[in-house]
DNA sequence: ATGAAAGCGCTAACAG
DNA sequence: CTGTTAGCGCTTTCAT
């Protein structure tokens, strides 16, 4: 024999009142008596009620969760977005549908579609380049959509990130204060305008602050991957390479491996700057300096930015910056800091 | 003016069928005219209707999602479990709501009962030691619960695991083998069956099959972060120890990075065995030797298992038992291997 | 092969 | 402060 599923019905039979009012109860509504709220909730108690949120959200149409875009989980540099979103979310009373993408135009137009079939209240993306069709979904829909930690050049939708641009030229103004002399750009596909567009830039930025000229031969574009990085590193060493800034983590300690294995010394030799941040760095030995992005903030930040957006409440900005630092470690000589 | 929502009601009044005619073109449900289903595909095409899965979740009683509890989606081991759920679950047509719960009792039990109130199809647990009032909220819903890469004793419910016990017992065996005499059982909190009662049991095996005495003092429990790790290295050595099996690749890092600036030689002074082989065991110089859990598989099999529970198939075992492998790298001599 | 109609469990006016 | 009454958008018998 089935169980029987307990309902709202239940209760206010049980209880003697309406619907409404064990609704009223249940949402924390105030315009109930004490005395008729102690007696819905006992009823509540004994039956073991549980208000369902299938039923609720297609009442209210509001379903009280959001629909999180991500390349894939087990990189740590989402990951973190991840949980940062997760945490605010829960603090605001939201679940989150993850749905991996490995950044796949296909997939992530399909999984969008599913979220919104599910009547998520909003969305949160993380990617790489947003396609012009991907662009059009979003504003196809009026559920709220922000980025993190990616940068869409045409801003329509809220995002958050950090100034990029000024973290690389800062970051390789330092490596060449230091008297590197050929530093590299290591970077995952330059598609991703954060890469391409904004830490490029902020390298050519403070080659010429410094009078130095632009090389791309020493601009390298590759999969971020462990394996890559290893393999770039005899390249490196090829060109005359004495430094280089990384943008992908795991492609950092690659090549720091490589380098080191092929008998040069870091610092000293070969000085490394990640861009992330994210924990690998300081499995690293030595322990990678890195732009530390405020990771879990990003995407604390962003879900909520999209709190505020799903209540329609004034927003100042929509485009969020926020603050970096660099921290050196291991990776670069420090002397003079 | 807002957009209005376009229903299942108006594509069948646009298409001249009823509501139903139109349920079963959107489900595939073979008894419908080839005719009338062009017919309905284009008026569905025109109005870009989209089906609401809410509604659908309220009618059907099912809402083709499955919740997932996880300790915490930044540590590699988990979001590598996830990413196989969530491939599976795609596979099937499902969503995940993902949820952290820190291992912390009352978030478990708290984020379970959100998931049980948004109707979820299944759920997947991770997580360590499974309190009897968990235990008891699984059972009290009809809901189905699948253990990914963790162990509960009771075996209410179906669970993916590898032979924690032979594995350990192999691994430390070839440290003995390797002429190690102190092998230290570096661990996660005991409280977790698995380290504390697998694991332990397979390194006291390994003990007993070599003839050696069990030396409680070089059984250490603690945080696995890379900061403890490192900063038990310098006990390690003091306590003359020549060797480590690690629960716990992040420690296992810390702890191999920590013995290498005391200035010893790995594999050649102190042998050092991970558990997990997450991707950060190849991050690691020298690369780590690891108990290769096949990670991915751990959470697509759970994930699986789960699928045919929610479809009510026949299952054999619900206890599943994934092979696993040994992994050789830089950490452990190999000598006549 | 198709339609009518009764819910699924809850929220949200509205009335009182 | 409380009850009545419509739905929310879809699935699912049950007829036809």
């Amino acid at each position: 024999m089935e169980k029987q599923t307990i309902t709202i019905y239940d209760v206010a039979r049980e209880a003697n009142v309406s619907m409404a009012t064990v609704s009223r109860v249940v949402n924390g509504n105030p315009n109930v008596k004490p005395s008729t709220r102690k007696k819905v909730l006992e009823v509540i108690e004994r039956l073991d009620y549980r208000p369902n949120a299938v039923a609720r959200g297609l009442a209210s149409k509001k379903t009280t969760t959001v629909g999180v875009i991500i390349p894939d989980v087990t990189n740590l540099f989402f990951a973190s977005l991840a949980r940062g979103i997760d945490d605010i979310a829960t603090m605001y009373k939201y679940n989150i549908i993850l749905a991996n993408s490995d950044e796949n135009e296909h997939k992530e137009i399909q999984v969008l579609n599913t979220l919104l079939a599910k009547q998520v209240d909003g969305i949160i993306y993380m990617g790489n380049k947003i396609t012009d069709e991907l662009r059009a979904e979003f504003s196809r829909s009026k559920t709220p959509v922000v980025l993190a930690g990616t940068i869409d050049p045409e801003q329509q939708v809220g995002s958050v990130n950090i100034d990029y641009i000024a973290a690389t030229e800062e970051v390789i103004g330092k490596l060449i204060a230091n008297g590197k002399n050929k530093i590299a750009f290591v970077s995952a596909p330059l598609s991703n305008p954060i890469n391409g567009q904004h830490r490029l830039k902020g390298y050519k930025n403070a080659l010429i602050n410094a009078n130095k000229a632009y090389d791309e031969s020493i601009v390298f574009e590759l999969e971020p991957n462990l394996h890559n990085g290893e393999e770039l590193a005899a390249k490196l060493i090829a060109e005359g390479v004495d430094a280089a800034y990384v943008a992908g983590d795991e492609l950092a300690i690659g090549i720091l491996n490589g380098v080191i294995n092929a008998g040069l010394n870091v610092p000293e030799d070969f000085e490394i700057v990640a861009s992330n941040n994210s924990k690998i760095t300081e499995m690293a030995r030595p322990k990678l300096s890195s732009i530390m992005l405020p990771l879990y903030d990003i995407g604390a930040v962003a879900m909520r930015l999209l709190t505020k957006i799903m209540n329609k409440e004034e927003i100042d900005e929509k485009s969020i910056t926020l603050p970096y630092k660099i921290i050196y470690r291991g990776t670069t000589s420090n002397e003079g800091k």
